[in-house]
DNA sequence: GTGCCTATATTGTCGGACAATTCGACGATC
DNA sequence: GATCGTCGAATTGTCCGACAATATAGGCAC
């Protein structure tokens, strides 16, 4: 251990050098704002017109770094109304950006595989903890959706729904985040699986029924272990199936 | 518990019915052909005088549209250029989206915990299966820094970056954007712990050097079982500490 | 080729304008 | 008293045109 193991990070020491425009500072400004709970959710904004006199630009600039709040997902609107208010970046979007910049990486089956062994089965033990009997009779009325949709595709949305519903109950919300993009990333390689392996959809209706039940009767281990088995299968059917590990999922239509 | 489970999900119905401005339908249609890849990472976009033609509009209208595709990332310059590329959203603005999204979220120090206990221990053992000994290396280098750093601050970052390393190791770009928010907004934490638990730093340095260890003997299930202690100790420092489980993380000053 | 210089193209911002909607208040109706 | 039209004002989405600053590209000397 000489010292030169050396510049382990590069430091950047000299920025690009850029002047930040008008619009990106007047972003940023609200941005800041946001971020600091000055501004909170549900808050509205001050008019365009009147933004652009507070920050003496013209509306055009103002403009142009609202639709950068609103593309972040800080501010939106609700319903059809006119005035912009602050929001918080739902779930369900920053999910979606997740899940694009994966798509975009190539990310391979056997990456989103990997991850979701990781996060299922102890997000299946946190449901079986933390899970109500209504949010457990919730999620067998999905799991029954599964058996009885008609078609791979609907199946699929259910099985979706399933670790959707899975990682709400757990209560946490990073799991929820972490578990939202990498399930519909492996949606669609879920389906192709469904339709070249006739078991697949039994073995995962077998598996996500023993998991309600552990979930049901709030055994944490066993809903860990049941789920750490029907992400195996999982696996296995996609081999079954003949499909390569190191497939890429596409870019998701959305 | 009164109420049945009642009705799954609940349909809208009725959306909000948004007629799309035309700068919103501009930068759908150029996020679908990046998407679809028609426009690659690296090719230049046309200019905004061409592409306010093409769409036949006005150039402010495709201003605003290339605003928000520049926040999502999908466009944006390097270096002082002028001309706007096409680039992949970054892992780290990803992330750190990620992570204002559940600051933003009050997510608390337990949430943020289990994830990490899920997460940590697989991406460790597939560090363990895939990393190189150059990788070892710089692995044991943070470490190094660990142990030299003076001020809990630094040693907080280098805490962070055995993380974020250990997660590129494991050559998995699904547990690596999952890693990195996580652990940037555990930091504030972990550094709080550090100051108050003084064998946090030593316990912390030992667990890490038995994990760089088996990482570099590629021995995953050790790898995977010390870091499963690992992150245990982080909760008992935590409880040590005095500090709640359920600590709101704040919104990262970013 | 390298380096400098100029002309052109492009971006960031501005001022102003206008149609289409939404907002908000004000009576009219049951 | 609450709900329902109505109507003017406010607000947004888009457009037009303009201009300074500056990247880019072409040309010219070395």
């Amino acid at each position: 251990m000489s010292e030169p193991p050396a510049p382990v990070y590069k430091a950047p020491l000299f920025e690009p050098l850029t002047r930040q425009s008008a619009s990106l500072r007047i972003s940023t400004a609200i941005e800041q704002k946001i971020l600091r709970r000055s501004l909170r959710p549900g808050d509205a904004l001050p008019t365009e017109t009147e933004l652009a006199e507070q920050f003496a630009v013209h509306r055009s600039t103002v403009r142009e770094a609202l639709r950068r709040l609103e593309s972040a997902g800080l501010v939106g609107r609700e319903g059809g109304s006119k005035k912009l208010r602050i929001t918080r970046p739902g779930h369900a979007e920053t999910a979606s950006r997740v899940g694009r910049t994966l798509a975009l990486d190539d990310v391979t089956f056997i990456e989103l595989w990997e991850a979701m062994r990781a996060v299922a089965p102890r997000t299946a033990a946190l449901a079986a903890q933390h899970g109500t009997p209504a949010s457990a009779a919730t999620l067998e009325a999905i799991v029954n959706a599964v058996e009885t949709a008609r078609g791979a595709d609907a199946a699929v949305g259910w099985v979706v729904d399933f670790f959707g519903k899975l990682a709400e109950m757990s209560g946490n919300r990073v799991l929820m985040l972490a578990m939202q993009p990498v399930m519909r990333l492996l949606a669609p390689s879920l389906r192709r699986m469904i339709d070249r392996v006739p078991q697949g959809r039994t073995r995962i209706l077998v598996a996500q029924r023993c998991i309600v039940e552990a979930v049901r009767t709030a055994r944490p281990d066993e809903a860990e272990s049941w789920m750490t088995r029907h992400v195996q299968d999982f696996r296995r059917g996609y081999e079954l199936a003949g499909i390569a590990l190191d497939t890429r999922v596409g870019a998701t239509p959305d």
